[in-house]
DNA sequence: GTTATAATACTTGTATACAAGTATACCTTA
DNA sequence: TAAGGTATACTTGTATACAAGTATTATAAC
């Protein structure tokens, strides 16, 4: 069986996170693409053996796995539940439930600060769209969410916000790398929206908040169903070459 | 030092958890219940020694309470965050937020089977009373509201009960445990509100379901600074006792 | 007395070892 | 051939061991 050497997850991304972290990422990028399909049963020690580590981070990464809903623990094996389309709306759901609160916090809020940070992000995007650098085009884009469920500082938000995040990041981070190879022709629209959304926070304005955020969803989830087809096709492939 | 022999959280609940869980729900009552007090430095070494089992279970503890932001994980050393009444706050805008999304889904679906199970908890409440059971009253209440999340069959909304399910059966638990003692004639009360939210989602009322819904909490929380003066006074006294 | 350095006693993260339990497969017996 | 029991090869959960790193403290030099 030949391994894949190349991780999904950015290892520039894992530069300080520790063993338990990198397996959880890589797990979670594979199951979210579909290499691992949904049903598959993870043996703690293979997965050992696979990863060259012990079962402490195993455990670890299983455990993390297990609170997003990744995987289910049973009593023997832990079994891949994965994304269907019905758990991608029902994520959808959550954030458009976390960020309209949000939002009605902020119109309460000095937002001085928050819009110039905001800002920021997305001359950043800007620049990682210019240097056709997806990976840093993904962590931008999450980090502009992040950076607005901050700054109401509301722990328990963010308690929600920290569990969702890494199922988020990785469909990012497909649905991205997909887009910059497929429908680079995309990204003006993407960017766009973000200035939307930035108005309607600097203009406090609620319908225009809602509008802008789900067309951002529809930019992650309209491909979807295209990253799905090809990331199947993909893992097919894969296990075609592995016999 | 003397340890204490008699734990917080109820041992009959505990009959298939692992040690670690085990743990984490007894550090989690102490947190709570202000025995522990916030800011305190929990060392893996010490706990595995006052709970007398391994570090690995211990780990497996601080990461679950870590997720309910009940302590912080640094660089040396867990740091007990602990609820103030900001966090208390914080958490009853999370199970507004879900418990309205959840009825807005309920209003759309067949409850039949729902409201007969909920009546049945609400009887079991009745016999809780009855038989001046805190822990058992506090089982069915959580149950209650359980029940009603896992209806609408969302997986990413119960990941969010399931995070912060733990931090809520404690504060109900300490919360009735004393009203058992201090104020018996609040139950009725508490009773009836439950069966007004069962009307609620019987006749798909809206007003009426956030009317109860807001009266369940503040049976929770507006004792809570009571509980928190006779929990602190019972932990400045275990100290004193200790020394 | 103050500062710099070195030793020590912690800390975390990972690997390994072991015990108890569970599914699988094989072998015995009818 | 079918049924039942036993052996085996897994599984998880916990304990222990070890390596690498960090704070603290003591010591030495100025």
């Amino acid at each position: 069986m030949t391994e894949p050497k190349e991780f999904l997850y950015p290892g520039k991304w894992l530069s300080k996170a520790s063993a338990g972290d990198r397996v959880a990422c890589e797990l979670r990028m594979q199951i979210i693409s579909g290499l691992i399909e949904s049903g598959t049963i993870l043996s703690e020690n293979k997965l050992a053996a696979d990863f060259a580590v012990s079962r402490s981070p195993i455990r670890e990464a299983l455990k993390i796995l297990a609170s997003e809903n990744m995987i289910r623990l049973e009593r023997m094996g832990a079994v891949v539940i994965g994304l269907t389309e019905k758990e991608i709306e029902e994520i959808y759901d959550v954030r458009l439930l976390i960020e309209t609160f949000v939002f009605e916090r902020l119109v309460k809020m000095d937002i001085h600060e928050l819009v110039n940070e905001l800002s920021k992000i997305h001359e950043m995007m800007k620049v990682a769209i210019k240097f056709q650098d997806a990976d840093e085009f993904s962590y931008q884009d999450v980090l502009f969410h992040e950076t607005i469920i901050r700054a109401i500082n509301h722990s328990y938000m963010l308690m929600i916000w920290n569990n969702l995040k890494p199922v988020m990041e990785s469909l990012i981070l497909l649905s991205m790398r997909a887009r910059f190879k497929e429908k680079y022709e995309d990204f003006p629209r993407i960017l766009e929206n973000h200035e939307l959304y930035i108005e309607a926070i600097k203009t406090r304005d609620r319908t225009l908040m809602i509008k802008s955020l789900h067309q951002n969803f529809d930019d992650v989830q309209g491909k979807i169903e295209d990253l799905w087809m090809s990331q199947q096709m993909l893992s097919k492939g894969a296990e075609l070459e592995d016999e």
